[in-house]
DNA sequence: GTTGATGCAAAGGCTTTGCAGAACA
DNA sequence: TGTTCTGCAAAGCCTTTGCATCAAC
């Protein structure tokens, strides 16, 4: 099955430290400090790795490209994460609301807010 | 100041009548019936230029770059849309919480869900 | 007539992939 | 010893940019 490597043991270990989240190739940036023969593809291939084994999370949802909205106002969206697809959800049953999402968020300024909700869509889920 | 140009009008249009939410040359490639001279850069100025004007809303988040978090359990972030830096955010008063997320959401199989907030962080908006 | 917008093509930046050699179990 | 993993480099893909031309105003 999977294998434990030093490479991919650092990694983990690394991005668990941090208190920010940062990219492949940040954390490239650091690893490098303490395995100088580390690759970035090595880097990039155990993230998604441990994100498969649930292990860390990525932020940023799956399919690369960007998507957009004709519709302005800030709504929540369930994504597929079997095919990608972008749904609108209509009032979902117990769903909080952000409110206007603007005011203060401690010492940050907040301007907006934005709710995800992502699993199987239909046509996925019966696909199984 | 900006012209409004046939292009223009269309991808508006042609976003507005989307009850998907395409990527941008998804739209190219639907647009491109009614203009098939259009140019993809073409769309991907003015999606950009629409977004700035608060015409439409971008799904995916700015940064180019995915990023990742050591810690697997969802949790509230906070993105800076100046610095494109990502924060955790501890118990926001009055932020709503999800639940464990997971159930049903409609006919859709619920496996998560994600809040995130966004605005200017201390430093960027002393910045200002 | 100005100035912003378009189309085309080329460049950019992040991510993935092929492959031979190295490392784990 | 048999796989899985790594490093390197090349390829891929989406997005942005430069530039001459075109079209709003």
């Amino acid at each position: 099955m999977y294998r434990e490597t030093e490479q991919r043991r650092h990694i983990l270990q690394e991005l668990r430290a941090c208190s920010d989240h940062p990219s492949a190739d940040q954390l490239f940036g650091r690893l490098r400090k303490r395995l100088p023969r580390i690759s970035l593809a090595t880097v990039y291939r155990n993230l998604e790795l441990l994100v498969a084994q649930g292990k860390i999370q990525r932020l940023d949802p799956g399919p690369k490209r960007g998507r957009y909205d004709g519709v302005a106002t800030p709504h929540p969206h369930f994504r597929c994460i079997a095919c990608g697809k972008i749904e609108d959800v209509e009032n979902a049953p117990g769903a909080p609301t952000l409110g206007t999402g603007r005011g203060w968020l401690g010492s940050r300024r907040l301007l907006g807010s934005r709710i995800e909700y992502f699993g199987l869509c239909l046509k996925c889920a019966t696909k199984v």
